[in-house]
DNA sequence: GGGTATGATGATACATCATTTCATTTCATG
DNA sequence: CATGAAATGAAATGATGTATCATCATACCC
């Protein structure tokens, strides 16, 4: 149900959810959403941007513990790579500290392909 | 001023720091206390918690535009390595999908070395 | 079928985190 | 000393997240 809302390419804070969830005159409290969202995180579907204090629908539900996710500052869009790296490297990082990690989440802010300069002259 | 209450070893919340701020019967507001925090966080001596909505002071101030955070799920505690392998992997990342980061979080969740099984017979 | 325990759902209020706004103080300068 | 810019103090408000409790549905037992 949720999910589809979800489908945003941008994260949406829980009030935001609120408010687009106008069924037909009714609208849920946030505890509703929470409730919701928090079915959907466990279940993999849904992560939160810690750095906003929103969310985004997963883009393969993986059985990953770690999540990385690239936050563009200028539209607002979130990209969900894949690759294997950042868990290697966190794996590294810890063992080289005696640390135990269960999950992690890199965020990355930056300006995604479609906002990096226009197509004009630059070397 | 504040970056001795920042010795912490662990993430406070600005409410916590406005309570223990308590100069002589004379307690801050809240904003004093995020200035504060604006104010060193621009000059890398603190960092923000996400995950947690709070904050630490900074192991060693670098010229840097990524973080790095260890947190232990038991004792609450946060550690900041120093390794380049996040960064990189990070810029690798980047790389491949056409995305242009200017700074990067991660953080760990997990269990630090003091917190991990009591140093009886395992392996 | 009727009663009752259990868990989902809905709604209100509240707790927590952060910022806006505006008054007050400080202090350099004319 | 008057004046205005910038830092500081205080209050209110906004934004985010949770606890609590009422309601309702369902499953189970009698």
């Amino acid at each position: 149900m949720l999910g589809l809302l979800l489908a945003e390419r941008r994260p949406l804070g829980a009030y935001e959810l609120v408010e687009r969830f106008d069924w037909k005159r009714r609208r849920p409290a946030p505890a509703q959403i929470y409730r919701a969202l928090a079915f959907f995180q466990a279940a993999g579907l849904v992560h939160r941007i810690a750095s906003r204090n929103a969310y985004v629908a997963c883009s393969g539900p993986k059985e990953e513990h770690g999540t990385v996710f690239l936050l563009c500052r200028d539209c607002g869009t979130v990209a969900e790579p894949s690759g294997e790296t950042v868990g290697l490297a966190v794996r590294d990082l810890a063992a080289a500290s005696g640390f135990e990690p269960d999950a992690h989440s890199l965020e990355v802010t930056g300006r995604c392909p479609e906002c990096r300069p226009p197509p004009a002259g630059e070397a």
